[in-house]
DNA sequence: AATGAATGAGAGTTCATTCAT
DNA sequence: TATGAATGAACTCTCATTCAT
């Protein structure tokens, strides 16, 4: 039956993303060989090929998985948060906690985007500007609704998207001496601080 | 001539530094082979071999380069500037317009690190951290004599740090709506703006 | 089935050594290449590598092969024959046949154990030690029931041992004029007759 | 001056000779590379060409050196010695004491002769032709005039040259228990026994 | 659906040889 | 005569992908 089969055909997939992120832990979506993914999956080489068409897919896969988990957060925080300010900060806590505990998808989307063909690195670049824009009408219904002061909504939600995935990027080098929580609170802060309306803050740049 | 012999060989490394970065432009570095690699470089497969001891000697020497100039950049600021607000405002501007002319070598040594082996790896990751450090000590300078407000300085240090590679990976999307001055004074301000003991600001986080 | 996989693994590995055998006929093992070897073999480049592991594995195997056959000639004789001194003419006409027979393996064996590495060179070696040990234990056995007369057992092995493999060697300049069986039977004679008690023959070294 | 020249290259080629059998102590002569033996040689790389044309003359080199020894050896023995029997006493001696000073040589002129290519293999085939006729020719002398018994001379002679070169073969395996000079003596006692026509021996086959 | 042997293109690297100096 | 940088063909080995079972 359809469904069954659908359920099987996801259900390989999902042995299959988890294979390739155990393999890519260790080394580059190039250095990894599919009998690596294969084996790392519980899978045959062959049969490997019966869910997905060409290595790359296997990427593109993890990527929209990753995409996904972003998207489903972001929803659940709009539907659930009244005020853009309570959405932002959400929104800033829900990714941060995701970066954190998908540390290895999260290198993985940010440093092999490039390994991706011309199509899918274009649909995934897509989805990220999507995520950026999520952010930034955040923010400009806030500077609609007076609660933040801002006239680079565009500028500012990349910074915000940028700055939420310095723990998998550069975790080895801050861990040692702040936790996570510690990390997400200092941002949380200073990056909603940046759009404060009530501080006398330095919001809107000069000029 | 020793000189001589020196100089060659550091012109043939040049060539191979140039021919190897135009084409990192386009393929992520497992992608480019060694015989692109050398006509880019205007060589031959076998001269490159009279440079180099082995592909990934071409990705550390990207990395080391990228890393001199940085350093480089660093010390004349440190040299320049007297007082560690100057020093860091200096430092930021530096680094933020270093990454933006050479966003091809700031690209690559941000997402190819994990193509090094181990042994470079580790020197790669030193001297990341070393400019980290040279970051956290001006904010000490600046705490200790008054002009900062900070009690973290390490995770400071770290956000600005991936902050100033803020271009050279979100450009693409950033581009299109904001000039790179317009990024940079947004930056400046904004990451120094945390940092500033006349401020009200927020700098020590609540607790 | 594991007895199946290891029939086709053994089946795959006797195809190699008989394409390595056919193109080691006519170039030294350096010489031959990868790619004639497993066109020789019946195989693809990459299909050898299923059954070996580097190409030093397919100089191994021939040797590995050889001195299985060695052996098992040595222990029928041992077995089939009664008294040392038939044992020995017996071996040595087993052995002196299969030189004939195999005289490609021979030639092989005899003059490429060098490009193997030292791990397998030492097994190699141990082995062929074996085979002049054999020998040499048949001469002390001989000694002792008074059929031989020998002082120099160890050498005298080496000695036979070393003819034995004449017609490999050397059989370009003996076989226009003399017939293998001839250079046997005139071989076995002389290298027994060195040894013949009865005779008041030379064996002990005056002195 | 012509002279001068010829010294020159004469003395080039033999640091070539030198540096190049230093080198194929250890490795085969195809596993050699032309920039070790030019080091060894404490030459360049392009100066090594202004003696030789390609690598395989310094292959042929060695065993050109190495057959004029041996003939030359031959030579005296043939001039200083009255008799056949203390001609081929002498020439085994001498050959016997040659192989073992100069094992190196020995070895490579008897395993990599199938290096050379088909011109220069003939001429190497000939020259070893040639220096197993000589001892035919002794043998025939001998029979001659009644001092050797023998029906086989040419297969003797191949006998003969064969044991020579036993030491920088198994020389391995027989050093650990007997010296050099108890394996010439028991060779050359052993040899030369065989022709012997006073002795009742063996050495016409029986039929 | 599942296997893994088989393919052959292409990777990094080495090497004999040449040539400008 | 002497150098060693330069060449490019050829080498071993790996890999994504296919296919008979």
């Amino acid at each position: 039956m359809a469904g069954n089969d659908y359920d099987k055909k996801e259900f390989g997939r999902k042995q299959i993303y988890r294979g390739a992120v155990r393999v890519l832990r260790r080394k580059k979506f190039h250095a990894a060989s599919m009998r690596e993914i294969a084996a790392a999956s519980g899978m045959s080489v062959g049969n490997l090929y019966n869910y997905i068409r060409e290595k790359e897919d296997i990427l593109f896969l993890i990527h929209e998985t990753m995409f996904a988990r972003i998207q489903e957060r972001l929803d659940r925080v709009l539907a659930e948060c009244a005020t853009p300010k309570e959405q932002l900060e959400a929104a800033i806590r829900e990714l941060f906690r995701l970066a954190c505990r998908m540390k290895q998808e999260a290198v993985i989307i940010l440093t092999e985007a490039r390994s991706l063909g011309k199509k899918n690195l274009r649909r995934v670049l897509e989805r990220e500007s999507a995520v950026v824009g999520i952010l930034e009408s955040i923010i400009v219904r806030g500077v609609e609704d007076g609660s933040f002061r801002c006239d680079k909504p565009k500028l500012v939600a990349n910074v915000i998207a940028s700055n939420l995935w310095i723990m998998p990027l550069r975790g080895w080098n801050i861990l040692p001496d702040h936790t996570e929580e510690e990390v997400l609170e200092y941002l949380a802060e200073g990056l909603i601080g940046m759009l404060d309306a009530s501080a006398g803050g330095p919001a809107p740049t000069r000029r």
